[in-house]
RNA sequence: CGGGGUGUAGCGCAGUUGGCAGCGCACCGCGUUUGGGACGCGGGGGUCGGCGGUUCGAGUCCGCCCACCCCGACCA
């Protein structure tokens, strides 16, 4: 229930955030530090970001599959970078059953090693692969600093771990679930994000490379949004994931993994929302058109009921997410804030009015339902017959502005600077899109003078691989440069 | 782990010099209301974060501890 106005971005954009993250009831503070509870509104706009993500999961002919929530703690060392990565943020159980374990046993922080090694098991021939295998569950990273949905000790994902014959399969794989990752976030989640290469000091740890989509949000730092890894064979040689080739030669696989977290609807909630609440993308939001009735006497009640019923029957047979909010106890025009705040798309008044005319009144989320100055109400008024079509288009029409209005955005802070002062002054609020030698010192020295890191080395949409072309001079240091990167404040 | 802040009703907070633990919202009941955050009347709800100390008396003063939030270092 929400009761009061959230604090402005342009005052507190983190306060927003976190204030509008308990008040529309997407998620509370656990009892644990660090830890978060997804209430059920969350968690209904996470199920639907499942089941965008997995359709494609399937189509691109992946399988399901859960692995253990305990690791061996020794599975870990077996890949050098990957422990030195994660040891950290571990989570590590000793005791089990009263007894002091003879082994630790860590909470999984990523699952590469365990599949790993049940792929050791499972792959004996070039046959067996590949083996693709996603998995939906949490992982555990003990993380110094938390934010609700952007960073918590425990999260839910989903994990795609795969194995192939070559290089090359494993590359195109990585690529692929890139390209997933990017088709979800921009035609689902309305979100615009740009694809691209980790730096070495910003790659996972055990990956050869890593590949992200990166989004800005509207404080313009940078959201890491998903990522895709190619491995290498480094975890089929710590694993001893081998097959025999046609030859009957034994091979060490090549593996990928790829993850996409809950941290998508901190993505969602930092693109879209305003100051009056979320603002859900129509494709994702768990309701899509809430209808609110408004009476006054008990035979307008009757009359207002029995047309909203109608509408809704009619919306629900069009395969439209719609709710009634039927609560007495509540004023209408509580309810459109309250749903104002929780983000649906589009609200349907249902009135003696309309029930007169024949009518309902729309009013769009994405834009003022309200003009502040005047006190008009911006809502239009369209016929109740035939209505199901024009709510479907209007969603159409709200997912396709809001990925426009926030694409607009991103594009109007992504700047070229000229200069390294340029660049340390445009990373304050927007994104630098310059040359860079790739060394890790001029990554560094941007990071100490600014704060902000590369995201990504973008690649080209159609080809697949970083831009090449005359190249240019380092921003930082001056030298030679094949490639531009983004470099941001992140989250 | 450094810096800052906060712990008092479900939430947000006030509580003066140490002297009956309060306000707003929320909640429950009844009635009137309902097209942009309704109103009246009547109710219920407290280990004042914890432990110890000072005192006739502690929400208030002192010490220690704990938790959480924000800002850094680390990270999806």
């Amino acid at each position: 229930m929400s009761d009061e106005k959230l604090t402005p971005r342009n005052i507190d954009f983190s306060e927003w955030y976190n204030t509008l993250v308990l008040k529309a009831e997407l998620a509370d503070y656990a009892p644990v530090r660090g830890c978060m509870v997804v209430r059920p509104y969350g968690w209904a706009l996470w199920e639907n970001i499942q089941a965008a993500l997995d359709r494609r999961f399937k189509e691109t002919g992946h399988v399901n599959a859960a692995f253990p929530l305990l690791i061996p703690m020794s599975f870990l060392e077996k890949e050098k970078a990957h422990v030195e990565g994660f040891s950290p943020e571990l989570a590590v159980v000793t005791i089990g059953g009263g007894e002091k374990l003879e082994e630790p046993l860590v909470v999984r922080p990523t699952s590469e090693t365990v599949i790993g090694s049940m792929y050791a098991k499972w792959i004996q021939s070039y046959r067996d692969l590949p083996v693709l295998i996603n998995q939906w569950g949490n992982v555990v990273r003990w993380e110094l600093r938390t934010k609700l949905f952007l960073r918590t000790l425990e999260f839910y994902w989903q994990e795609g771990h795969t194995a192939h014959a070559t290089s090359k399969e494993a590359e195109e794989e990585t690529l692929r679930m890139l390209g997933v990752y990017a088709d979800f976030a921009i035609n689902e989640g309305a979100v615009p994000v740009v694809r691209g290469v980790k730096s070495e000091c910003e790659k996972f740890a055990g990956a050869v490379q890593s590949l992200s989509i990166e989004a800005m949000m509207q404080d313009t730092r940078a959201l890491q949004s998903g990522t895709s890894h190619f491995l290498g064979q480094n975890f089929a040689k710590a694993f001893e994931i081998q097959y025999l080739d046609q030859n009957n030669t034994l091979q060490h696989c090549w593996t990928t993994s790829w993850g996409l977290s809950t941290r998508f609807i901190g993505a969602i909630i930092m693109t879209h929302g305003d100051d009056q609440g979320l603002i859900l993308p129509p494709r994702l939001a768990p309701i899509q058109a809430i209808i609110v009735p408004i009476f006054k006497s008990d035979p307008e009640t009757a009359a207002v009921m029995e047309a909203v019923n109608r509408v809704q029957t009619e919306l629900k047979a069009a395969g439209i997410r719609v709710k009634v909010d039927d609560r007495t106890e509540v004023t209408p025009g509580f309810k459109f804030n309250d749903w104002e705040m929780r983000g649906v798309p589009l609200r349907v008044e249902i009135g003696p009015k309309d029930v007169e005319k024949g009518s309902v009144a729309l009013a769009r989320r994405d834009k003022p339902g309200r003009d502040p100055l005047t006190g008009a109400s911006g809502k239009s008024f369209v016929p109740q017959a035939g209505l199901a079509a024009v709510v479907a288009d209007l969603l159409t029409d709200i997912q396709k502005s809001l990925l426009e209005r926030a694409t607009a955005f991103r594009d109007s802070h992504i700047f070229d600077p000229k200069d390294y002062s340029e660049l340390t002054e445009v990373v304050q609020n927007g994104w630098a899109y310059s040359f860079w030698c790739e060394s890790s010192e001029c990554e560094a020295k941007v990071k100490e003078d600014t704060k902000a890191t590369t995201r990504c080395i973008p690649l080209d949409r159609e080809k697949g691989h970083t831009l090449t072309g005359a190249g240019g001079k380092c921003i930082v240091c001056g030298k030679d440069a094949k490639r531009k990167v983004y470099f941001a404040k992140a989250y």
